[in-house]
Order: C-alpha cells, then sequence, then structure tokens
DNA sequence: AAATTTACCTGTAACGTTTCAGATTTTTAC
DNA sequence: GTAAAAATCTGAAACGTTACAGGTAAATTT
C-alpha cells in the first residue's frame, strides 16, 4: 500500500504485449489473433485489420522463444568463421553486407567461430543438435567439404563462400579467382613480365585450385613461366612471407611478376622485395586481390583487384534465405568476376614523386 | 510396413534429448532431473550423479527456447555495432576477442549493426522492447550517451568499449588515448618536432576528447604548437584526408608532427604528405595509433601504437558477463595503456633501402 | 423450410523448461 | 514409541506460440 513498495516502480516499462493482449484488447480469442497476424484465409477482412491495427498500436512483436519452441524456427542465421580469416577487413564487410539483407528480415545473426581447423565440424554439429540455426553460411571452402556433406544430409539450408567439387549442387556464392589469376597474368605479360610467381591459398582450399588453373592457363596463353613460391602461401606468417620474398627477390633470375591472392600477403611480399632491393613497378610488378582498398593508398604501382566482400555477404545472405524459402539449389548460385582497379586518386601522388 | 514408408529414415538424426527423456531413462521425475542437473541442494548426490551420467551419455543440451520461455534468459549477447566502424579489422578482432570468451559458456553472440548515427537508439530499443539479449556490448561512446542512459535506467547488462562522462557507474573497457595522444607528442619532441597536427575522431566520441587533452597537455608540457587539422577527422573519406594532408603539406610552415588516431587514415595522410614531396622520417614525423599491426609493414618510419582489439573484445565479453551475474558495475572497468611498437622485422627492410 | 455450404471464429494441447507447493520417506529428538 | 524435522522427490502450472479439430451463425441451395 506504501508508495514506495509498490510492485511496478514508475520507470517500469509496460508489460510486453502478446497475443493475448490483443486478444483481450479486441475481444477476439488467441487463436483468431495469431491467424489474422498470418493473414489467414479464414480470418474476416474487417476483423484482420482490426487485430493489426491493434498490433500496430502496442508494438506487437512475436515472442522468438515462443514461436521457437512451438515451431523449431530459430529466425537465425548462423555465420561460421574461422578466426584464421584474413586480417583486413574480411570479417567485417561480410558481416556488414550480410547483415544489410537480414536487417529487412526477422532473422538475427549469430557469429559462430571456432578456433582451429581440426575444429571445424565443432560448429556444424552443434547447429545440427541443437536446430540453433535456420541457415548456416561457411567460408573457407574445400574441394571435398565436410560440412557441405552432413548439412546436405541433414537437411539443413546453407550457403558456401566458395564452391566444392563434390557433385553437390549446393548454394554458394564465389568470387573468380580463375579469371583473376588468368587475367592477372595477361596483366603482366602486358607489362613485359615473364618470369612470374603465385601466392595462393592453401592447397586444400577450393580457391587454391581456381587461382593455379586459371594461372597455368594463363602462363601457357600468354607463355611466361612460373617462379615456385615453394611452402608459402598467403595462410604463412607476414615474416615468413617477407623472408621468402626477400630470398627470392635475390635469387639469380628472381620473379619480374607476382600475383598475390590475398592483400595483407601482399605488404609483407613487398617488404620482402624492397628489402631485397628491387623496386616495384620497375624491376618487378605486383598485381593483387584485396577485400579493401588500401593496397594502392601504400604502392600505387601495384594492380588490384577488389573482392567487393560487402556484396559477397549480402548474396550468401539472400541465398540462405531463398534455400530456406524452398528455392533449388541450383538457382541460388552465382559468381563474381574481377573488376580491375583504374588508377585511383593515389596515382597522382605517384606522379608527383 | 513396406521399408521405404518408414517414418524415420535410416538417415534420420536420434531425437533430440529433452528433461522428459532424460526423466524417462532414470524413472524419475523430469522435476527431479531438472533439479539434479542444476545441482539444487534438495536432490540425493547418487541421484545426481546417475541423472548427470545419463544427460551426459545422451549428449543433453538444454533447449534454449524453453529455458528462454520461461525464464526470460535469452543466453545471448548483443553486440550492437555502428558500419562506419574503421575497415582495418577492428570488428573482426573484437568478434574474435568476445567469442574467445563466450565460447567457453552458454552465450551466443548475436551481431547487429546500426546503419547511421541517427538509428543508434534503434537496436538497443529493440532489445530492450524485446529481451533479446541478456547483455550488450557497445562501441564510439559519447560523453553523454543516450544508449548508456536507457540501459542503465531500464537495468539492462552492458559494457561500453569507451567512456562516458555521465556520472552513471557502468561497466566500460577503453585504450587510454589520452595517454596516447600525450606520449605521442613527447616522442615527436623528442625527434625535434616542434608543429603538430592531430588528426582526432569526430568530436561528438568520448575518445576525442580524451586524445584532444592528452595533446593538449603534451603540448604544454614539452613546449610545441598545434597545427590545425581544420574539419578533418578520422571519420572523414580518405580522399578527404589525403587532399587536407597534401594542402597542409604545402603550408609556409607545414606540421613536422602528425598524431593520427586511426590507421587508414594514416594511410591517406601519407599519400597527401608524399604527393606534397615531403619525406615520411626527414621531414616530419608521423605517429599513429592502429589496430592491426600493418602500418610499419608499409612505412618503416612510423611510430605506432597497436590497440588490441582482440584484448579489448575479451575484456568486454568478460564485464558483460560478470555484470549479468551482479558484479558491480565499479569493478568492471578498465583502460589499456598504450604500447610503443618496437621497430620490427620491417626495420630490416628500411635500413636495407 | 430444411439441408447444405460457407464464412468466421475458438478452446485445447503441445513444444521444453522452471517454479511452486506439496508429498513421501527417513532420520532425529525426546 | 511418537512427534518433529530433515531429506528427497514430484505433479501442476505457466511462459507465448501454433496446429488441430471443431463450433456457430449466416448464406446458399434445393
Amino acid at each position: 500500500m506504501d508508495e514506495k513498495s509498490r510492485r511496478i516502480p514508475a520507470t517500469a516499462p509496460a508489460e510486453r504485449p502478446t497475443l493475448k493482449t490483443i486478444a483481450y484488447m479486441t475481444g477476439l480469442g488467441i487463436t483468431t489473433v495469431s491467424r489474422a497476424l498470418k493473414d489467414a484465409p479464414d480470418i474476416g477482412s474487417d476483423t484482420k485489420e482490426r487485430v493489426r491495427l491493434v498490433a500496430r498500436q502496442l508494438g506487437y512483436q512475436p515472442n522468438r522463444a515462443g514461436v521457437r519452441l512451438r515451431t523449431g524456427k530459430t529466425n537465425v542465421i548462423a555465420l561460421v568463421l574461422s578466426i584464421e580469416q584474413e586480417l583486413m577487413g574480411f570479417t567485417n564487410q561480410l558481416v556488414q553486407g550480410i547483415s544489410e539483407v537480414l536487417g529487412g528480415t526477422q532473422y538475427h545473426l549469430v557469429v559462430t567461430p571456432h578456433s582451429f581447423e581440426k575444429d571445424q565440424m565443432v560448429p556444424i554439429r552443434y547447429i545440427l543438435d541443437t536446430g540453433s540455426a535456420d541457415g548456416v553460411i561457411i567460408s573457407r571452402i574445400e574441394p571435398d567439404d565436410p560440412r557441405v556433406r552432413v548439412m546436405t544430409e541433414r537437411n539443413l539450408p546453407f550457403v558456401t563462400h566458395g564452391r566444392t567439387d563434390m557433385g553437390i549442387g549446393h548454394p554458394f556464392h564465389d568470387f573468380d579467382n580463375e579469371a583473376y589469376a588468368y587475367q592477372a597474368v595477361e596483366q603482366l605479360v602486358k607489362r613485359g613480365r615473364k618470369r612470374i610467381a603465385l601466392l595462393a591459398p592453401q592447397s586444400r582450399f577450393s580457391y587454391h585450385i581456381h587461382s593455379r588453373i586459371g594461372f597455368e592457363r594463363g602462363l601457357v596463353d600468354f607463355q611466361a613461366t612460373e617462379v615456385s613460391m615453394g611452402r608459402t602461401t598467403t595462410e604463412t606468417s607476414l615474416d615468413e612471407i617477407r623472408a621468402y620474398a626477400e630470398r627470392m627477390s635475390r635469387l639469380p633470375e628472381p620473379p619480374d611478376g607476382i600475383i598475390s591472392l590475398s592483400g595483407s600477403s601482399s605488404i609483407a611480399m613487398i617488404a620482402g622485395i624492397e628489402a631485397a632491393g628491387r623496386r616495384l613497378g620497375k624491376d618487378v610488378d605486383l598485381v593483387s586481390k584485396q577485400s579493401a582498398e588500401f593496397l594502392n593508398w601504400i604502392r600505387p604501382e601495384i594492380l588490384t583487384v577488389t573482392e567487393d566482400v560487402r556484396h559477397a555477404g549480402r548474396e550468401l545472405a539472400k541465398a540462405v534465405l531463398a534455400r530456406i524459402d524452398g528455392v533449388a539449389p541450383e538457382l541460388l548460385q552465382s559468381i563474381d568476376i574481377p573488376v580491375w582497379s583504374a588508377m585511383g586518386p593515389t596515382s597522382r601522388a605517384a606522379r608527383a614523386e
């Protein structure tokens, strides 16, 4: 009775409205309200209108736990990431792109990282066992990918950022790394380069193979030769990449063209090359893919292709949503082609030097 | 009866176990099982042991929707991000750090971006209205931040990446930008620099103020003068930063020292400085904060402080979890101090040139 | 006018969990 | 040997939702 001992303090938020609230306010049954909000055919149109009005007025939002418990629908998209992902803005862009699409829907984005390559399956199994997502987005795809196999078997909608080679028609979005590598060779040969090195990802990834194929096709078509990068990949530590690049640059016949699949690796490459006294754009040309526009700020001479990861995020999100809605996997496959950067504002800086 | 028309195909996953399953297998009541798994004091210790054994055997995981519906506990931490966040790996690192901590718990990480500064409150209100998270992590903090106010009022556990000045004791983790700016001036003066410019974030952010304070204190203590950056901030587009840096570098008395609060801005600064024909380390020194080690790969001469955003992520996650567990906000406040990079491997590259 | 159809609405049950208020058995106290 | 206390266990109810099986009244058919 005392003012201070009230259950509900003055600042308490209004109780969250439920179907019951709306049912009470409209004088209808809970079922009717539920069906009205779903635009079911057996509800009168004026009733629907009335229910919708009240629902809007109250700011009704369906309780996700209720829906999930009853129907199993989580309204969650899981983004499964390896923590070894590229540093330079990749995840950021991907998340932004996905969110752009999910923003207009009831879906939430849950980010689920896993530590090591061995644990690849852990988050997938967790999602399968607990039913904690309606759809999954994975990256760092391998040609024969166990994650793809198990999600296909268990009928969990998913999309891959990258392609597999498993004879399973699944949704994917990919960047055309084959075309990139091929065109990169072409660009280098056009600049008179003949001895070319390819810094590719680890061989287990699908895009290693794609870039190798494009690269080798390019070597043949444009008549250049390969200089080996040894065991160095884009996953190698930057220090080691730098060291390797320096050693390679001091060879009697060093490469005069280098193609890199990763922006951060390129930074280390440049350091190594220049440490050996070779000059970019003069002694050697570098072609690099990047996920954020930054290499040309540093060295305008670099030929760059910026993979639009944000766009990839949008495509991936749209694909997985469509898959959840039952669209055939074959209709949810897309590939981005490389776009070569025109020399940007920094080219002026270069000329001024 | 026909093999093909069975309800449960050979590949069907075993039904997910629930408390009911365990109750049935142990011959106990559902309540008992529930209490046993929570280690409640009114359950016999041998019963507990038995229940735990069966639960482990079955791979029992509590149904999150059930828990959430009944208790309101979501087991979700929401990371609220502005899409204008720094490009170079910031989000990535933050997410990784948070996940590292959440990985050992029942909590999931939901990433909730919002588009514009105007919409700052939208995701917060959504979370409050729908109870969709047990805790919230926000960044880009303002001295008087409406998000902090409303979450405090409504008693929603949260932690800020940055400090406020509202007289509200709330959990935060921050980088000591004041110390950074102060020490940056010191470093520059030590190198004989006297006319110093500060590229700070927009003035509405708390860390603008902190860096200004440290900067101005440094100017006084070490007897240097300021060269204005005009309206240029770390949020200005890279093109404009470059243009401003170039113009500034062509002044009759250009700055001989520049302090930058953002790694990507520094790239644009460098481009502008060099476009004007000035040389880093010779005519002008640059001090920069960065969230990933990359500036010294590019220009070894830059004095860098790398903010360990991954560590920040861990601290933020730990703080918000502790806050959920009722730990006093005042005990959940931490500040990282600047760590100046020793010249790394690239310094060799620099010397070799 | 009766039978049938149509249009519209609704109560019950269930999803998996926890809280509450007991219930039963065993132990302790006297 | 009985009363009280302690130790263990449990069913019912509720969180918010939707599927199901039906109910009622009006409109249509015959």
